[in-house]
DNA sequence: GTCTATATAAGGATAGAC
DNA sequence: GTCTATCCTTATATAGAC
C-alpha cells in the first residue's frame, strides 16, 4: 500500500468521524505519522484530497455491490443486504452517522464544488436498488422505490446518531425488510 | 427587537445554511453590521452563541406545536401539519437540509458538548408525535410510530437536500401521509 | 520523498478608548 | 454599547535543505 493511498485512508476515516470542515492537513498527517511538508508533496489542496477520498468511497461501494452481485442471491436478499448495513455498521453509524449522508448534507452547506461527486454515491446505490426493485418485478416504479428505501435508511441513520439506540435501528430494519418483501407483485 | 437578538436571528439562519463550524464572528457580525469587538459584548465565546441559538430553536418549535395543539384538529391533521413542514420548508430544505437534522450530525461529529441540548428538538417532535399517535388510538406503539415517521421525514430532507427533487418530497408526502391515515385502528 | 522553517491568512478572544 | 487595535492560535500553503 502506497503512501498515497494511506493518506487516503486516514483522511477517509478522519472525514468520516469529524467531518471535512474539521479535519485539517496536520489531523491527517499526524494520523498516517508524516509531516505536514511531506503532505502537500502528495496533495496539493484539501479539494483534491477530498475529491480522492470520495473516488475511494466510490469504488469501495462499487466493489461491494458487485461482489453481491455475484453473488446472485435473488433481489430480495440483496435488498436485505442493503438494509443489513444499518445493523453491520451500527456502531459506526451510532457515533458519525452514515458516511454518504454526513458527507452530502456537509458539502451542501459548504456549497463546495465536490457536491455533485459526493452525490455520486448516492447515485450508486439508487440505481443498484432500482435494479434490485425491477428484478423483483416492480419495474414501473423501481426508482420511486429505491429512492424510498434510501431515504428511509437515511432517516434511520440520522436519529440513530442523534438516539444513539440499537433497538430503534433493528426495529426499522426490521420494519423495511417487511415492506421490501410487500413489494413482490 | 433587541441587538442580542439580532444576533442569535443572524446566528440561526448562517449556522443552518453554512454549518456552525464554517460560521465565523465576523460573518456573524457582518450579517448584523456590527464590528466583532462589540460581539463579544453580547457573547463571550461561539458555544454561547450556539446555545442561544438552540435555545431559540426550541422556543420556536415550541410555539409552533403549541399554536397547531390550540387549533384542536383531531390527531390525523396534526401529524398531516407534521408532514407538510417538508413541503412548506421545502426550498430552504432542498438547498441546506434540515435544521434539526444537519446540526445534530455536525455537533455530534465535533463531539461537542450541545449535543444533548441540539437533540432536545428532536425529543420535542418526538414526544408530540407520540401524543397524536396515542390521541389516533395506537398508544400502545405511539413512541415506534412517532420514531419511524421522524426518521422518514429526515430521510426525506437528506435526499431532497442531495438530489433537490421536488417531485420526490410531494411523493415521500403523500406516502408518509397515507401510512399515518393506515394507523388508525 | 521527507524534513524543517517560514510565509500568509483567518478565526477566536481580549483590552481599552470613546 | 460600540469601536479599533491587538494577541494568540490554528490552518493552508510554500521554499528549500537533506
Amino acid at each position: 500500500m502506497s503512501k498515497r493511498d494511506d493518506i487516503v485512508t486516514a483522511a477517509d476515516r478522519l472525514f468520516y468521524e469529524q467531518g471535512f470542515e474539521a479535519t485539517s492537513f496536520a489531523d491527517i498527517a499526524g494520523a498516517v505519522g508524516i509531516s505536514r511538508g511531506n503532505f502537500y508533496y502528495h496533495f496539493k489542496t484539501k479539494d483534491e484530497i477530498l475529491d480522492a477520498v470520495i473516488a475511494a468511497r466510490l469504488r469501495d461501494r462499487k466493489t461491494l455491490l458487485s461482489d453481491w452481485d455475484m453473488q446472485d442471491g435473488d433481489p430480495l436478499s440483496n435488498i436485505r443486504r442493503f438494509i443489513d448495513i444499518l445493523i453491520v455498521n451500527g456502531d459506526k453509524i451510532k457515533h458519525f452517522g452514515c458516511p454518504l449522508g454526513t458527507l452530502s448534507s456537509e458539502l451542501a452547506k459548504l456549497n463546495h464544488p465536490a457536491q455533485k461527486d459526493a452525490n455520486a454515491l448516492f447515485t450508486l446505490f439508487r440505481d443498484w436498488l432500482s435494479q434490485q426493485f425491477s428484478a423483483l418485478g416492480c419495474a414501473d416504479k423501481s426508482d420511486e422505490l429505491a429512492m424510498h428505501l434510501l431515504a428511509r435508511s437515511q432517516g434511520v441513520a440520522t436519529l440513530a446518531n442523534a438516539f444513539r439506540d440499537d433497538a430503534f435501528i433493528r426495529q426499522e430494519v426490521e420494519d423495511m425488510a417487511q415492506w421490501a418483501a410487500d413489494q413482490i407483485p
